[in-house]
DNA sequence: ATTCCAATTTATGTATACAGAAGACATTAA
DNA sequence: TTAATGTCTTCTGTATACATAAATTGGAAT
C-alpha cells in the first residue's frame, strides 16, 4: 500500500537481509512496525475492538515476535492499544468522544504556542513563521497545501520559545495525525485557512497574546466544522466494522 | 530499601523461582521493573543525566535483558528517559532552562484542567475535589502533606472532564516528579498551599473559569519561589557533578 | 607527531528457544 | 444431562543466542 509496506514486503521476500541493511540512519525495524501498524489501525484495516496477536502480526510482518512486541507496548503507552490480561492486545476504540477530546487539547496547545508567540518570539522566529505563512499563499493543490500547513504550524510552535511545549505539541501534532487523514480536505477551506493564518499572524505580531491564542484555538477547531464528518464516518467505522467486543 | 527492591532481591537470592512464583494476579517481572527503575529515578539513586545500561542493569536485577527493555522501552514512551543514539538511555538531563520550560509547561496544564473544571466539572467530580481538599487541612507534615496535594492534584484533572488531558497532565506530573525531589518542601510553604487551593476551588465553584486557570497558573508557578533555589541548585549540582558532557 | 585506516571489541536490535500458567475441551461420573 | 476434573494446547513472558553496525584503539604511513 505505502513505501512503508512495501519495504516491509521487501524484506519478507528477502528474508530481511535487504530490510536489515536498508537501515539506513534511523534503523529500528521496531519503528517501521510501530508505524505499520499504527497506520492499519488508522485506516481501520485493524478495527477498533480488533484483537492484536503477536504471533499472527510477526507472521502478517514476517518478523519475529520480539519487535512486534516492541512496537505494541509501545503503541500502548501512548493508548492506541490496551493491553488485556490473558486476552492480548486490542485497539482502544477510537470513540468519537476522545477524538473530540484529543482535538481539543491539540487546540490548546497550539492557542499556547501562540499566546507564547505573540509575548515573546524573536524577531527571527517571527520572520520564518511570516514566511512559512506566504509560501501558503496561492497554493491551489490540497495535498501541497496540508504539508505547508503542517510547516507553518511548526514555525509557530517553535515561536512560542519553549522548547518542551514545542516537542509536546509536534508530538500530537503526530498523534493526531493519523485521523486528519480521514478528513475530507476540500479546496474551499483552504482559501479560508490561509485568510485565517493571516489572521494569526497579524495577532501574533501586534504581541495580542490573548486574541492570539483564541484564534488559535478556533482556527484547529474549525477542523470541527468538518469535524462532525470524521466523528460520523469514525462512529460508522466502529459500528460497522466491530466484529465482536468481547 | 522498598518492598518492591527487596522482592526483587529476595527473586534473585531464590534464582527468582520465588518471584515467579509469586506473580499474584499482575505478572509482569518488567512492570516491577519498570517501578523499581522509575523509584531511583525519582529518589535520585539514578540521577538526571545518567545512562542506563541494559546490561548492567540486567545484571542488578539479576534479570536478562529483555524485560530490562520492555521497562526502558515504557520509560521512554512517556519520556522519562531517552534512548541517544549508539549511547543507551540516559535520563533526561535537566537544565535550568529546561525545568523552567518544564513546570511552566506543567502551569499550563493545570490551568487547563482548572479552566475546564470550572466550565464541566459535575457534581460528583466537584465534591471529590473538595474532598480531596478537606483532607488536606491542618496536615503539618511535609510529606503527608505532598502525598495530599497529590491527590488534591488528581482530582482537579478529573474535574476537567476531558480524558486525554487528564491522561497528558498525568503523564507530565510523573515526569516531572524526579526534579521535584530536588525542591526543599519548607512546613511554612503549607499554609499558603492550602490557602491557594481554597481559593482555586472556590473559584471553580463560582464557574470563574478564567480566573481558576489563573490562580493555577499561579499555584504551580509559586514554585517559582523556590523555583529560583531549585534552579540553582541545579547548576550547581550539574556543574558539580557533571563528569564531562562528552 | 599527527592523521588515517583497519581491526577488534562493544552495544543494540532481532530471532529463537523455553517455561509456566491459563483456558478450552473432552471424558467420566453422579 | 450436567458438572467436575484432568489433560492438552495455546499464549505470554523471559532467557539466550546471534548478527550487524558503530566506536574505539592501535598501528602504520606520511
Amino acid at each position: 500500500m505505502d513505501t512503508l509496506s512495501s519495504i516491509l514486503y521487501e524484506g519478507i521476500i528477502n528474508n530481511f537481509s535487504a530490510l536489515a541493511a536498508m537501515d539506513q540512519p534511523p534503523n529500528r525495524l521496531s519503528e517501521q512496525l510501530l508505524e505499520a501498524i499504527e497506520e492499519r489501525i488508522v485506516t481501520g484495516e485493524y478495527p477498533p475492538g480488533a484483537r492484536l496477536d503477536e504471533v499472527e502480526l510477526a507472521e502478517a510482518f514476517g518478523v519475529s515476535r520480539t519487535p512486534i512486541r516492541e512496537a505494541l507496548i509501545r503503541l500502548g503507552s501512548i493508548h492506541i492499544i490496551e493491553k488485556m490480561p490473558r486476552r492480548g492486545w486490542a485497539i482502544a476504540p477510537a470513540s468519537p468522544r476522545r477524538l473530540v477530546e484529543m482535538f481539543e487539547f491539540m487546540a490548546e496547545l497550539e492557542a499556547l504556542c501562540g499566546g507564547f508567540a505573540a509575548r515573546r518570539a524573536t524577531p527571527f522566529q517571527l520572520q520564518k513563521l511570516l514566511a512559512a505563512h506566504e509560501a501558503c499563499r496561492g497554493v491551489k493543490d490540497p495535498d501541497e497545501y496540508y504539508r505547508l500547513n503542517e510547516i507553518f504550524h511548526v514555525a509557530l510552535y517553535e515561536a512560542s520559545g519553549n522548547e518542551f511545549l514545542i516537542e509536546q505539541t509536534l508530538e500530537m501534532q503526530r498523534r493526531a495525525r493519523p485521523y486528519r487523514r480521514l478528513q475530507l480536505r476540500v479546496p474551499e477551506r483552504i482559501a479560508s485557512s490561509f485568510a485565517e493564518h493571516e489572521e494569526i499572524v497579524r495577532t501574533i505580531l501586534a504581541n495580542n497574546a490573548e486574541l492570539a491564542a483564541e484564534k488559535l484555538r478556533q482556527h484547529v477547531m474549525v477542523q470541527g466544522e468538518r469535524f462532525a464528518n470524521l466523528v460520523k464516518s469514525v462512529e460508522k467505522l466502529s459500528a460497522a466494522d466491530v466484529k465482536r467486543p468481547a
